[in-house]
DNA sequence: TTGATAATAGTAAACGATTACTGATCAGGA
DNA sequence: TCCTGATCAGTAATCGTTTACTATTATCAA
């Protein structure tokens, strides 16, 4: 297999200088009509492909974006890593894909590898709370945006809902329906926003309709259907007595209503569920999950806006906060007042 | 900002020449320990970072795999995303994502934005059926590999399950669990491995086991939980008797329960179900689904493997297909024979 | 002492584009 | 006629590496 032609081969072949088939290709002003049919058929005639590495060294962009993903195992990212993909594809960017599990130290190696292939931005993806990850993506020179996250110590700009509003609506539903006694199936405390900021909204909402908090009424995940699974069992086992859960994500929620049904109890007959996400987890539930629903879709795509705004522009661009609803379907009963 | 040093700065820090740098950094043959240590000094004193544009330019390799994905609201890829991720990283290559729809027209641009970008390998992932498509992979000179389909008339090296056995077994575990009366809901037959041969496994089972088939029990999805509920609507509208399902994927089986469920039955007490995929959807069900397990982590781990083959050693490699196994969950009810 | 060999290092030409400069041609107004 | 400015196009440097070649020195057997 010989190697491909260049703008180089392309040139001779038309007659023309390599220049003038750059600034065809580019469509930059400088050439006739009569040379940019002559080069366009010398292109079509070689078979000519366009080589972006070389241009990507010339011009020191990489037109590539990354998108730092912890974990896997859950429907959490398709959304918002769709969004993303498709404002990229729009402004000609590509993205790339990285795992880094919940590891420090290969979200580091990550990164560094990413410098080097000179990616124009990065975006991190709910990452787990890492003071020096912080700290290496703020000062790696790549610009950057946290979806449903933020830094604590340093200026990274985040895209996300109000997630203590939000768990907060979340229990306030529940009690409007009647609830009293909820539980929660939290998420791990030290990740900031999925963790710590769902259940301080879970217990404003509680203080405000004037019931009295219960810890044992409080159990940890960390937000897989496995973990919430074991909380889930660990709840019902400790023989507490609750009308409805509020999970720290749709997946949690759905580990609930197995455990439910394991016990031989049944959503919302017996307890109702509230989620948190609105994945496609959520809807194919069954019942089908009453939930916090996040923009992630949006929230995707208006991540890669901010990274733009940042790469393109230079600009320093600002916090979102995105909102949140809660859509019903039907994990959640209505319990009549008692007159 | 001034520019980040490159090799150059380094040469003249260490008073070598860029030559030896690179050889340093490349752990070449043709340097001594004395400049070894003068050159790593200099290095971490510039802080400098290695630009692997400019490498990929001048060895023709962007250690760059990318991953066609045509949809993306299911779980079914991202377990194969995982395998094929940590086998790539593991071989110092990154992966690009690239969510081509079911439009053969974005996929095709899709191919020529990777071959500008000289990326060394594509993987398709369960591609939709498409001659043209198939055509374009097959001569693009970049190395392929298909995941969980294959080309009928181009030689792309494949790995996937045996579906049409598969679907045979799974129909087969529902005859010996007593039941006769067992409708598919089907993926679309225009899809040649998880649509037309699987409903040829079923049918063969059936057949086998003298059971006459009937056409009013299968109904045809597109591979999502949308598509899955219509078709196990209308199949339960229909008022055909069956006592059991077997479905193109978990997404559609879940589907099935949630129609059930609709419709005031439960499964497995009124009907069974059998899922295909073992992706997470099927653990979280309630009840958990029995389903045709592919080993999919292993087939993204061996897609990659193929892969590298080739681009590496230029090999041929040959197609594979990898066992599936049943894993039984709580989905199907056995019945007892009457005698 | 001499030549061969190995080890260490440097020079400079790629890789395939972009782009700042420069140059030619030509139309049209003074 | 001459000058000006626009339009079209070419020359060559550059981006940051790798690598084929070459050069120097050290080592050592003969």
């Amino acid at each position: 297999m010989t190697s491909n032609p260049t703008i180089k081969d392309v040139a001779e072949k038309a007659h023309v200088s390599v220049a003038t088939v750059s600034r065809v290709l580019n469509d930059l002003p400088g050439f006739s009509a009569e040379t940019e049919k002559r080069v366009h058929r010398a292109i079509t005639e070689l078979g000519y492909q366009y080589n972006a590495i070389a241009r990507n060294l010339k011009t020191k962009k990489s037109n590539t974006i990354a998108v730092l993903i912890p974990r896997v195992e859950t429907t959490f990212y398709v959304k918002i890593l769709d969004g993303i993909e498709d404002a990229a594809q729009d402004q000609g960017y590509s993205v790339m894909i990285c795992h880094v599990g919940v590891s420090g130290q290969r979200t580091r190696e990550y990164i560094r590898m990413l410098t080097e292939r000179q990616v124009d931005g990065i975006v991190g993806c709910s990452l787990p709370p890492d003071e020096e990850i912080d700290k290496f993506m703020a000062e790696c020179g790549i610009p950057c945006v946290l979806v449903s996250t933020l830094s604590a110590r340093y200026s990274i700009p985040y895209i996300r809902v109000d997630d203590r509003k939000a768990s907060y609506a979340a229990t306030s539903y529940l009690v409007k329906k009647g609830h009293r006694k909820i539980a929660m199936l939290a998420g791990s405390q030290d990740d900031v926003v999925a963790g710590d900021l769902r259940t301080k909204g879970y217990r404003k909402a509680l203080a405000e309709n004037g019931i009295a908090p219960d810890d044992g009424l409080v159990e940890y995940t960390r937000f897989s259907y496995e973990t919430g699974l074991q909380a889930a069992r660990h709840l019902l086992q400790s023989g507490k007595q609750f009308s409805a859960i509020v999970a720290c994500c749709d997946e949690v929620a759905v580990a609930a209503i197995s455990a439910a049904s394991e016990a031989g109890l049944r959503v919302p007959e017996d307890f109702s569920v509230i989620g948190y996400d609105n994945t496609m987890t959520a809807e194919m539930s069954v019942p089908p999950l009453t939930t916090i629903a996040q923009p992630l879709y949006d929230m995707g795509k208006q991540a890669f806006e901010m990274l733009w705004a940042q790469m393109e522009r230079g600009e320093k661009v600002a916090n979102k906060i995105l909102p949140f609803t809660i859509v019903e379907r039907s994990s959640v009963k209505e319990i009549p007042a008692v007159p």
